[in-house]
DNA sequence: GGAATATGTAAGTACGCTCAACTAACTAAT
DNA sequence: ATTAGTTAGTTGAGCGTACTTACATATTCC
């Protein structure tokens, strides 16, 4: 559940409740169900939403007209009374867009259907784009990959570089030279589906909550590349912060006689810990790498250490190169957040790489429009 | 807004909404109104809630009934068309009971009325009393508190040491010996109205956030006193944590050369803040008092630092003797986070001491009443 | 004094859900 | 084979909530 604005709708700017949202987040207690576990029963769904069958079978029958879930006859083995019909998520009934623009050479994207899995690629070079010539480019891979499926498409998400607001507005994005860019509503203009955007790290970690094998509680994705960022899932909800800045743990000092960084500080995390700075030192080291590696880990860990104490985290993913993450630094990073903290806030945690690789900005993308536009995730 | 369960009333497991629901949230909604910005009319509550005009009337007239709103009659200027007839919240029509247990010598409590005023206070001596014993002494405390108001109490309201889960047992608090403590649903069985309980940090950020001069993005406080603890209200509501145990950062290490602590660890947190540690070592520095404070002002940054880096806070309120908090080491905390975090994540930031002084707790518990009985904060 | 403007109420309507009662389809016991 | 018991899903009446429409009321502006 984000509480992103979709595009392309009327948004109602108060608290109030109307009728219609009530059978709205009904309808969506019933996908969820449908989306987490599995084909179920009308009767499996009243138990579990706790309306009644009726009311379940009223919301069943307006998504059996839409497609969105279909009929699969009597489940194999049989118990007493009337057999149950089999209801299940019609997971190619619509598709859903989803896109990265993280990468510092090309933006990609994928069609991915409602069960989160990719049916077709697509991606542009970037070429050194920036400005407005990059908004293009995103918009012809987004008309790109709509023509790419026959399937109505339910929606667009996007996965940005930088500041990102609720409204899809990409505040602050350097490498791309974007500044107030309004990507959500321009895209929506064009394309005339919702479009939901969000920064990459935040789209990374709900992917990773709702397609990785994560838990309930708070989640930390931390995103290793170019650069570091971390989204945030806490209550099962993305974090936005303040100014929608949330997660900008990349330029948070960690030693303070470390090397310079790009925003003219000195020892930032990223200085530490991005790829390029990371495989570099890696080089010089040469036969040292598990210390190089120990050692960012470390830092890692002491940067993460009161952050975890703080918000009493369930879980902590890295994503970015295996090689680099998956090793001595994961340990190291383990090992001294473990040390820095209580055992109240640590024992419940657990730090993994990503399961879902590559792949996490545009699922998480995708994330976006299924948790808007159907509630789910 | 918290999720805390009240106890003494049924709970919905499930996440339906009934049209029962949706009344109480609109309930809420005027109240809100009522209770943050003054006065209004119907008309005014009609347009700030999104409802019409018929529903607010309707809504107000219950309220009315039960004396939970008062009719003041026309305002002093007038323009054009009928006057409308102010309503204001009847800030004492029903009293809440404010308890803090967080002194290591005396639980305190007050009752305050609908404003969040104290109208009467109350304590008891813990002479050292743990385990029943001091559950006891809660409800005899609470008994008596009860009994210093004439109006019918709204609910009960307390604020723990430890670690309490969302259902108001204390999990875990070591001074008072106590570990699974039930200590809402005692107190509710025996006094026979809703009572809440959270851990105290949580209930002062609570307090801050409702009646402090706070704003609406991220606001964290720090309590310092015996020990250190911190509680955050992000995106208006309280943040639990996992396991309950958000705001755990007194024994995040923050000098691996720092004193030995009683968890074990070397240079937590509260080794460098905890008062009294704090007020030994201005002794022992005499004249290089502010020293003593800026290296603590300091180390505090650097523990806070990667949390207003992830989470984009936009206030710090530092809660505790304010002649320690309220100088160099406030300054000092303040200039390090600034140092060691970007400009986007700090700009917004403010770093303060608490508004509320010694009753943040006591005025925390209250707003813990507030929002689970009233949709109010 | 009449037009314009704004507040608040009354009556009727639409919608979503519930309850109670039903039909349908199966298993288990006699 | 008959009957009882169980579970699934549907039907129709009713209730609660908020909406729309229409109106009474009270004030300012001209």
């Amino acid at each position: 559940m984000t509480t992103h604005t979709p595009v392309g709708r009327p948004l109602r700017p108060t608290g109030k409740f109307l009728q219609e949202d009530s059978r709205r987040h009904h309808r969506s207690l019933l996908l969820q169900q449908l989306f987490r576990e599995g084909p179920a029963s009308r009767a499996d769904l009243s138990r579990s939403s706790g309306l009644t069958r009726v009311t379940v079978s009223d919301l069943v029958k307006a998504m059996l007209a839409e497609g969105l879930v279909a009929e699969l006859g009597a489940p194999a083995e049989s118990r007493v009374g009337k057999p149950p019909t089999l209801l299940g998520l019609s997971v190619d009934s619509t598709h859903v867009i989803g896109i990265d623009l993280s990468a510092t050479d090309r933006f990609t994207g994928a069609v991915l259907n409602l069960a989160g899995e990719v049916q077709a690629r697509h991606e542009v070079s970037l070429d050194g784009a920036t400005g407005t010539a990059a908004v293009a480019l995103v918009h012809a891979l987004a008309t790109d990959l709509i023509g790419m499926t026959e399937r109505p498409v339910l929606g667009v998400g996007v996965g940005s570089p930088g500041v990102v607001d609720a409204t899809g507005t990409v505040i602050d994005a350097p490498n791309l030279a974007w500044s107030g860019m309004p990507l959500a509503a321009s895209l929506a203009e064009t394309l005339g589906v919702p479009v939901f955007v969000a920064n990459d790290a935040n789209t990374a970690v709900l992917g990773e909550h709702t397609f990785g094998e994560s838990g309930d509680g708070g989640l930390l994705v931390l995103r290793v590349g170019t650069g570091v960022g971390a989204g945030l899932v806490l209550g099962g909800s993305l974090l936005h912060g303040h100014l929608g800045a949330a997660g900008e743990i990349g330029h948070v000092v960690v030693d303070t006689e470390g090397e310079r960084c790009a925003c003219s500080r000195v020892g930032c995390l990223e200085t530490v810990l991005a790829v390029p700075r990371l495989r570099r030192r890696l080089e010089e080291a040469g036969a040292d790498a598990a210390q190089v590696l120990t050692q960012a880990g470390e830092q890692l860990g002491t940067a993460l250490a009161p952050v975890v104490g703080m918000l009493n985290l369930h879980e902590i993913v890295l994503s970015g190169p295996t090689e680099l993450l998956d090793g001595p630094l994961r340990d190291a990073a383990d090992r001294t957040i473990r040390a820095r903290t209580m055992p109240v806030s640590s024992e419940g945690l657990l730090i993994r790489t990503s399961t879902l690789g590559e792949d996490v900005v545009i699922v998480g993308a995708a994330v976006l429009v299924l948790a808007g536009e159907l509630g789910v995730s």
